[in-house]
DNA sequence: GTGAAAGCGCTAACAC
DNA sequence: GTGTTAGCGCTTTCAC
């Protein structure tokens, strides 16, 4: 009837009376020795008895217990809207467990997918077990209203933000943009498209800035017709074909990676050659598109993992009083090979 | 110096006994009234009045202390070797912490990203915060060694197994290859190429039994030129174009998703489209790739979302006495448009 | 050096 | 109906 079949029966775990009785000591010596608390005297016999009852024993401290005792736990709690939707929050958990963890902490999850009533549930569950505090993340950078119960804890917003509201993590999309377009003016494009996506978005505005920027700082004129919107899925990309032929560009900024799976799609089926012919840009970095088309896409990395990893930061560290509402984490390039450098 | 920008500052907890102070009962009747316990005789006044201090002073029962007094928590523990690594394991703790919420459970995760040390400091961890139980996942189906810590408390294997160790849950692979051919052979297909991966495993074992079954179950002699392996990975589906072509096959079976995907794009550069010229069938239904393809590729899927949901099923409920020592989840086909209906 | 005892927030007898 | 009290496993003064 129970789930693991082999091995001995588990009983009652054993605790720290036990340990004092077997090593004929008493429960506070026990508690020094297993602690290492460095300024307690405790003499070598005992400390030797203490353990060796403890390694007999197998005693395995309760952490609910010490947490009890000292007012907090070593919790941190992490709300998701949709860990399933993409792996992308995959690697936000991924960060936030490996940084609180490095530090002794240990990672509550709820998942809400988007259900705000989902959303209170969990956020007083993790509330009742006296989290550190909660990181509040969304699997695709945007603005949001914080669920009301956060403000009974710390929080910290990760992939999102709120006017006034907590600190929030968030990456850097003007940022992005910038080296996404700075990789094709840097191998000697000058005409480049800029596939945006068709849904306003944090993603949308500042990835187009970005590019503008790039474009400015090179001195090249910007160009309505390179300028276009399509949904931000492969289909979209695919039907942007036209477009970027007739535009003339040589190069292309898309606005995801899935937008540019797309257009290589769509590109090949006209015979016209990556990066031979059109050299292509991404955005994402989507391990599983990116580094598997062919040639590789070049794109820009979003840094989920890192967000994950500031976000605890934020929440273990607290923000310096003064400083901004908001941490930009860098979207750094990452190199492969659809882009063609091009000789004047 | 807080991470949380606005609202009240924090304070510590409220707790059962201020609450009773506020509402002039004694800390039982609180105790009562905040559990709804059933059969608790509570005078109307009295009730309202501790509802209304509740309600005042905003009070969450501490679940530490509860878990405290009942000698266990309400956390089931999942360690996984690379919830980094794919998209996979994301839909394994999805499964896992909806099915655990649903049952008042919290999930506790680690992640050991697959290093031995860092695993068994994580079980110890989750040993520490007595967990009721342990999933131990990987993100592969495969074969494992079950750390010793495990024996400490329940365990259920998911998306692996040991042999004569814990409960395991584990994808149906003979069930999905079988499925997979069936798809092909429904629609006509008699001369069907099989591309499986390189590396053993019992994805690569099963996934082939189940096509034998299928040909067999059809009564369709095997043909070793039609069985091929290679890397599983885009770039191994794209290798084997030209032996799928001189095989003649009309339909073919890939090891997974990422193989077909590499399969359209050689059989693309060659003039050949899906389904017309050839009908794919791949597996694992990795969205991101299979709903995008153009044509959308017919698949079967790998049950992640199940697998962490009858996890924490066999977890909680126990897996009754004389029960397999292992569960098959089944791989359901998915249709899409990558197979062409032919008629003989 | 080591032990006794109080108390963390809560539940569950058991009184009254 | 409601209050008192004894723990749950642990840490931490404070005696000795």
């Amino acid at each position: 009837m129970t789930a693991m079949s082999g091995s001995e029966g588990r009983r009652r775990p054993v605790t720290l009376k036990e340990v004092a009785a077997r090593a004929g000591v008493s429960v506070s010596t026990v508690s020094l020795v297993a602690n290492g608390k460095k300024n307690a005297r405790i003499g070598d016999a005992a400390r030797a008895r203490v353990l060796a009852a403890i390694d007999e024993l197998g005693y395995r401290p309760n952490a609910l217990a010490k947490n009890l005792v000292h007012g907090e736990s070593r919790f941190i709690g992490l709300v998701t809207d949709g860990i399933a939707s993409t792996p992308f929050a995959g690697q936000v958990v991924h960060g936030a467990q490996d940084e609180a963890w490095s530090r002794g902490y240990m990672l509550l999850i709820a998942n809400s997918e988007g259900n705000p009533e989902a959303e209170e549930r969990a956020i007083a569950m993790l509330l009742e077990h006296k989290v550190h505090g909660i990181l509040y993340s969304t699997w695709y950078h945007r603005e949001v209203v914080p669920p009301a119960g956060l403000s009974e804890t710390d929080t910290v917003l990760v992939n999102c933000f709120a006017d006034g509201g907590p600190f929030a993590v968030v990456p850097d999309e003007v940022g992005g943009g910038l080296a996404a377009a700075r990789m094709l003016i840097a191998a000697g494009h000058r005409r480049i498209a800029f596939i945006n996506t068709t849904t306003e978005s944090p993603a949308k505005q500042g990835r187009l800035a970005g590019y503008r920027h790039a474009l400015a700082e090179a001195g090249i004129p910007e160009d309505p017709a390179l300028i276009m919107e399509a949904e931000s899925a492969q289909e979209g990309g695919y039907a942007c074909v036209e477009r970027v032929v007739a535009s003339g560009a040589t190069g292309v900024c898309c606005h995801n990676d899935r937008v540019a799976q797309g257009l290589y799609d769509g590109l090949k089926e006209r015979g016209l050659r990556i990066p031979d012919d059109v050299s292509v840009v991404g955005f994402d970095n989507q391990e599983i598109i990116a580094a598997h088309l062919r040639p590789g896409l070049s794109t820009v990395a979003l840094p989920h993992y890192e967000l994950g990893v500031a976000g605890v930061r934020a929440l273990l560290d607290g923000v310096p009083a003064g400083a901004a509402d908001r941490l930009t984490i860098e979207c750094p390039p990452v190199e492969r090979g659809s882009v063609l450098t091009v000789t004047a």
